[in-house]
DNA sequence: CGCTTTTGACCCGCGC
DNA sequence: GCGCGGGTCAAAAGCG
């Protein structure tokens, strides 16, 4: 991994509002692109860049590249990719085997040959590792990273997860906390930490594709975006609104504010503005339109 | 009792 | 080669 955080942002902007937002995609990654500022904190996100202006902050990069990168060829879906991501990541793979790919966790590796117990390792499991290093892979699977403007770290988007770590960041006060799917063959990992230049946002990153179709609905009673984007992980998150951020409403242009997550839902029903998603802040509860179910998945060309 | 979270130790890649 | 930092493991504790 590369995404060091360096130790003084450069440039930093005084108050940025690190949101991710626009209505209308199109004009939402113009003006970013307008306004470049990834590098106000270089390489913090490692396989990201970092784009901020007055109404948002983006993670991204470049859509072209991710597209292909996650093997996304047609140009239907490639646009639909373009207009719709907010972050994208994909892995890369950092050993010399030639072994069949595999990621680094613990359903990937060879299992330990003993069990000592513990996460600790004696001088046998010690042996054991370096024998298992000739056939070990390193591998990133696909990832997107979004930021959520939330008062609960882990935003609940209808899989279950079970956390198996927590890290400190360097140079960030707020730990980062590891999930991983709980369904059995299911890989997906996600990352979640606090954003240490605004502690309200959360930035959540998800790794690898679901197999498998999410618990229904969640304990809110919520569809999950991801129900409709489980089976196929080339389909971009959506963008989340809250109250307070800023969203493009007209076709000149012209900017809202958010009055209310309820406000907020009349005018998606009202207009279709293309709002995909809005996360609650105060619950974390991503909450789905389903009339927007379309624009989410992208439409698949057929050939009849 | 089964599942989840916590937590300290360990593994691994990378930069110096 | 060494140290640092991110990522993961797995026993123990917590919880419903």
């Amino acid at each position: 991994m590369s995404n060091r955080i360096p130790k003084v942002p450069v440039n930093a902007p005084d108050n940025p509002v690190p949101v991710v937002t626009g209505s209308n995609a199109d004009s939402c990654w113009s003006s970013l692109a307008a306004e470049p500022l990834s590098n106000y904190y270089p390489s913090y996100f490692g396989d990201f860049s970092l784009s901020i202006n007055q109404d948002s902050c983006v993670l991204d990069r470049n859509s072209d590249v991710l597209a292909n990168q996650i093997g996304i060829n047609d140009d239907r879906e490639r646009s639909h990719f373009s207009r719709s991501a907010v972050a994208y990541a994909s892995g890369t793979t950092t050993t010399s085997s030639n072994q069949s790919v595999s990621s680094y966790s613990s359903e990937d590796l060879p299992k330990k040959s003993n069990d000592s117990g513990g996460g600790g390792f004696n001088a046998t499991t010690a042996t054991s590792t370096k024998v298992k290093k000739k056939v070990q892979k390193r591998v990133r699977l696909p990832r997107f990273a979004f930021m959520t403007k939330s008062e609960v770290d882990h935003l609940e988007d209808g899989y279950r997860w079970r956390k198996y770590g927590q890290k400190a960041v360097k140079n960030s006060p707020f730990p980062r906390s590891y999930y991983r799917c709980t369904h059995t063959e299911c890989k997906v990992k996600k990352r979640v930490e606090r954003f240490w230049e605004d502690p309200t946002v959360v930035i959540t990153t998800y790794e690898g594709q679901h197999c498998h179709h999410t618990i229904g609905l969640t304990r809110g009673g919520f569809m999950s975006y991801e129900n409709v984007l489980s089976t196929q992980f080339a389909l971009p998150p959506p963008r989340f609104y809250y109250p307070g951020a800023k969203v493009q409403t007209g076709q000149d242009g012209s900017v809202d504010t958010i009055q209310s997550i309820d406000h907020l839902q009349d005018e998606v029903t009202r207009e279709n503005s293309g709002v995909l998603a809005i996360c609650n802040q105060s619950s974390g509860k991503i909450r789905m339109d389903q009339g927007l179910l379309e624009d989410i998945v992208s439409p698949r060309p057929r050939d009849s």
